[in-house]
DNA sequence: CGAATACTTGATAGTCCTCAACTCAAGTGG
DNA sequence: CCACTTGAGTTGAGGACTATCAAGTATTCG
């Protein structure tokens, strides 16, 4: 899937203004209740935007890759926290300068609707995968979902993400995830060359098992 | 929480091409994969948002109340259906001539983005919801929400829904609300004076189980 | 009053979580 | 180069929680 914006900062000449940002793996890019003056863009690498209970638990809201659009606000407040999954360049935006280039052009103001429509069907997704009983669903899911955003070959799958972390965006426990990609291999329907490399070998079961 | 949009028909002499539409309990509003040409706002009663899993289990996205937009899709096709929960009236509006109309007035394009923000902030937050493991917390968290919603008096609840739409909202059974409802007021939060009126008794201890 | 629907409660089984041990891979330093 | 360390991932045993199946109560409506 190519990115929906293929070049918004040129295209309007707000470049200049745009600033590219290093984040290393497991840095913190902005925390819940900080003050929502920018939104960003993935360059490359991946980022997590995710919240933290009162007990410690956490739950990941979305995992966005190039291309993506994060860190949109309705207030003025961050309600999710976002951190860098692995080493990332991300594209910086000052949310309040791009709100005011949508008064004058129709263009931008296309794009913002479009991505704020898009986390809302991906936010209404993600309710109905963690609504949905069942680890096995959940799981290959998730397998297929990142097979397809991956984009390469769709039955190499390269996790950039943790256990832990699949865990948390799928209401699971590292545990209950591992046993489950241990019986999906039993099952004849993936294969793990090493923990992070998934080959998809039953892509239609695997479907089935989602359906 | 008064509707964001205090009347956004009048404002823009849209008025006279708006239609408002009236549905009975347990009617559907739209369905799966329908066309998406018009988005809706309830006037008044209550609308759900949900989908239909293969086999047979329904998961609900979304309660409406008065003031709520619901039926703004990305695409052209509906990922959700719509039925009314009680008899309603919902206000039906044109998305192409909205979003046409979003090109040339910036409170319009504003309004749409705000609605979209908005419905994304409500799938993430019941996101964290589904995620987040425990019966009593969901059903302690849907309490609190629907006392806010509700408006009139914050310890008085009238639900509009069965068990089974909470059930499919929570990502639960029944059963496992009935009994999580009488295990609240056996623990002095709750009081039940009928099945369908809830009275708060302790909302602090409400807020708690929470957190 | 009888039928239908909604709701509650009980007993049992299944799923997933918790706690714990173990394997594996990648660094690190002697 | 190899023991040691560390973090990630896997596997196992037991327990907690919720789903399922089943029966019983309550409320509504004809």
């Amino acid at each position: 899937m190519p990115s929906p914006a293929p070049d918004a900062a040129s295209r309007t000449g707000f470049a200049q203004k745009e600033t590219v940002l290093h984040f290393l793996a497991d840095h913190e890019i902005y925390a819940e209740h900080d003050e929502a003056k920018t939104f960003y863009r993935v360059v490359s690498g991946m980022v997590r935007t995710c919240r933290f209970t009162h007990d410690g638990r956490r739950q990941i809201e979305a995992f966005h890759v190039a291309g993506d659009v994060f860190g949109l606000e309705h207030g003025t407040e961050r309600l999710l926290s976002a951190e860098a999954v692995t080493d990332c360049a991300v594209i910086s935006f000052h949310r309040q300068r791009a709100e005011m280039l949508a008064t004058t052009d129709g263009d931008w103001a296309r794009q913002l609707f479009a991505y704020a429509m898009q986390s809302a069907v991906r936010a209404q997704e993600h309710s109905l995968l963690l609504g949905r009983s069942g680890a096995a669903q959940k799981v290959a899911t998730f397998l297929l979902e990142m097979a397809q955003r991956s984009g390469q070959r769709e039955t190499t799958i390269d996790l950039a993400m943790t256990r832990q972390d699949i865990a948390d965006y799928l209401g699971l426990t590292i545990e209950t995830v591992s046993r489950t990609l241990s019986q999906l291999e039993r099952d004849g329907m993936i294969a793990r060359p090493t923990a992070r490399r998934i080959l998809v070998r039953n892509t239609s079961a695997l479907r089935q098992l989602v359906a």
